[in-house]
DNA sequence: CATGATGTACGAAGTGATTCGTTGATGAGG
DNA sequence: CCTCATCAACGAATCACTTCGTACATCATG
């Protein structure tokens, strides 16, 4: 058996963190959940999701309770986790390695609400006074 | 004859963003130039780095001077606007379409000097005034 | 028990990215 | 003119991801 350390799990691909996404919303789906939820309008078929669900059981992406018929997944990586996972790989990728350099395009870019602002001053604050 | 806009142009590939990333250091450099920034130690081939911009030039991502006999390429595509791109991309996949949850994450997760910090606060200050 | 609906397992095909070996052209030095 | 180094072109092999067809198991219903 080869056991896995969370930060030895591979990087989700594109179709995998759709499923995922489809995982931490539910908490736990079935086969058809996500298949309903995702491949539906796209004309995916339904064995589609189910070998992606293996593959990713596979890799250890998700968790599988096969006591019922319809198998249950459920996310084996957090969501927080896994964004941080993306993040700084992209910081590295296309950043340079620089953080803020991101933050700066991100804000100058993306629109935000002005309570989103307040609430990304408020952490600023707080790094503020631990740099010291 | 295909003509591309901007817009159109594919997202860089991963071995593709790399060899970007040379062209926007260096300005613009020869199949040669890009080989041995990249692919000496990995112990990539020659051929490699020839293919990867034949077929970036095809795409669009790079532009190719023949005049000499080395051919020198540049970027074809703008750093910033390639970050721009990756950005959103990975807004929209990995967090829900919130830049700002994005930002939150940036900044908790990596490390980032007084001096950004200040910076950072410069832009977000000029946003609030902005968003009204 | 027969049947239809629903499920998993599995192999194979399709696709795009990457790597590399080989070929033939060009140019420099003897 | 010959030879060697350097170069672009091209096709093929490989690899990972995705999609799908088919086979077979299970279960409910009549």
């Amino acid at each position: 058996m080869t056991i896995r350390r969370a930060t030895d799990l591979p990087k989700p691909t594109e179709a995998e963190l759709a499923i995922l996404g489809v995982l931490w919303d539910r908490g736990y789906g079935t086969v058809r959940d996500v298949h309903e939820a995702l491949y539906l309008d796209d004309g995916g078929g339904y064995t589609t999701a189910l070998k992606l669900l293996q593959v990713m059981h596979g890799k250890g992406l998700v968790e599988r309770d096969d006591s019922q018929r319809a198998h249950v997944f459920r996310a084996a990586v957090s969501k927080e986790r896994t964004q941080k996972r993306f993040l700084s790989d992209m910081v590295q990728r296309v950043f340079d390695g620089s953080a803020s350099q991101l933050v700066l395009h991100a804000l100058g870019t993306q629109h935000s609400t002005r309570e989103e602002l307040k609430e990304i001053r408020a952490l600023l604050n707080r790094l503020d006074r631990e740099t010291k």
